[in-house]
DNA sequence: CGCGAGCTTGACGTTGTTCAACTAGAGTGG
DNA sequence: CCACTCTAGTTGAACAACGTCAAGCTCGCG
């Protein structure tokens, strides 16, 4: 069940998004009146992939995964909290590309999107960040797109491997809150080679692996590895 | 040789983007103060994978490539004349995450980057304008992704189809101006297989080829073939 | 007429998926 | 406390998908 209340102090949250100090505090008292937040237990379901946005979706707690749905699953990216969920679905066409779960317990700041795109467009300086925060989403999106147009298995792992150990856990010693299956969705591969490609770099020495819980040894090498493919 | 002019005047340009008209006439001629036209013949390459922006660039004129470079290239997409060409990494990092080359005979406008970030920051709607743009390229991104990283060859030889027919050329026949290997790129499989699926799909009466010249037959098909992977 | 680039086809080897079987651990109900 | 079941993880073997190699073909151009 999920509880859900009214925003009742945006402008001294702890959670809120680093430039949100662009819009003056009557605007972010507006954006409070307008939004609401909504406890996410891991699992489940945030925005469905092919309905309409209806909200700004911002994560302030915790942590999601976006993917592609059909007969498998494509994880595109994790997003980790303090960012916004839909950007570049609010500012497109408004229908979502993708659906988005929790991968551990969230919470998420729901904005009505019309108010959202109203106030952006009165604050230049906000919606500046607004458009480089899409930019740069963009651009990792030419990455994804690179490594699994044109690198092999072996390849794909290593860029997961990286992925969760730079981006998402930043640290070379992680405990994993994704399945196998989730990393075979994540570099879009089965699930049995996703297995064997781990196990072929723990015995290489270039990772150790237990369970859920990394840790990277050579990174040299796993960088190596996603670089030639 | 490029021939480079002056852009001499952007009000009353033919080819300006649709949106040019939210900025003010003054706006406007500063802007065509800092710019310049530079015309590319087909098959020059216009910006370069890991170099810096320092203009935002406008395609007046022509079609032009994106692709990610490597041991094989990648075509991530076509641009058609009226469209910015490089606004996501203008508003990101300032670094190319892919080359452009000119598929035809193009001509580009380039803007001063800082001069054109700084228009674009004192006019909301534009940049409202500009962000959309921006988002819903992302959008067409992911499409790509679903595609590279879900289908099987047939699935993506379809899509490359119906890119062309429905994106580019805008019609169910067609004169192709770019090569087998380059559908190659653009669908990331080996020149010889989407040789072999052109030919596949003309022999099942789906799309008739002669050279260059596609025609389109039964799209219904196509489109079923892109589903289905 | 000869050359080279783009195109085409078949044979073959590699890469990656699917299927099937098995293990370990976590939860459940008697 | 012990069967029972369910899920995640693992491994091997068969099979399909795809890329590579090699050869030949066509057409435009010098």
């Amino acid at each position: 069940m999920k509880k859900i209340s009214l925003s009742n102090n945006c402008v001294a949250c702890p959670y809120r998004w680093k430039y949100l100090n662009l819009l003056q505090d009557e605007d972010i008292k507006a954006i409070q009146g307008n939004c609401l937040n909504i406890n996410f237990k891991k699992g489940e379901t945030i925005c469905k992939q092919g309905t309409n946005v209806t909200h700004a979706l911002y994560l302030a707690k915790g942590m999601v995964k976006l993917y592609l749905e059909g007969k498998k699953s494509l994880i595109l990216k994790v997003i980790k909290q303090g960012q916004y969920i839909d950007l570049q679905t609010l500012f497109g066409d408004f229908v979502y590309r993708y659906s988005v779960s929790a991968a551990e317990d969230s919470m998420v700041c729901m904005i009505n999107a019309d108010f959202f795109l109203k106030t952006a467009k009165g604050n230049p300086d906000f919606l500046f960040e607004l458009t480089n925060t899409i930019s740069t989403s963009t651009n990792y999106v030419y990455k994804k797109i690179n490594d699994l147009g044109r690198k092999q298995l072996r390849g794909r792992i290593a860029d997961a491997l990286l992925y969760f150990s730079e981006e998402i856990y930043e640290s070379e010693t992680f405990d994993l809150n994704f399945t196998r299956k989730e990393i075979a969705e994540l570099s879009a591969m089965s699930t049995e080679n996703a297995v064997r490609l781990l196990t072929e770099l723990k015995k290489e020495g270039i990772i150790s692996v237990e369970g859920r819980h990394f840790k990277v040894l050579q990174i040299d090498l796993l960088r190596k590895i996603s670089e030639i493919g």
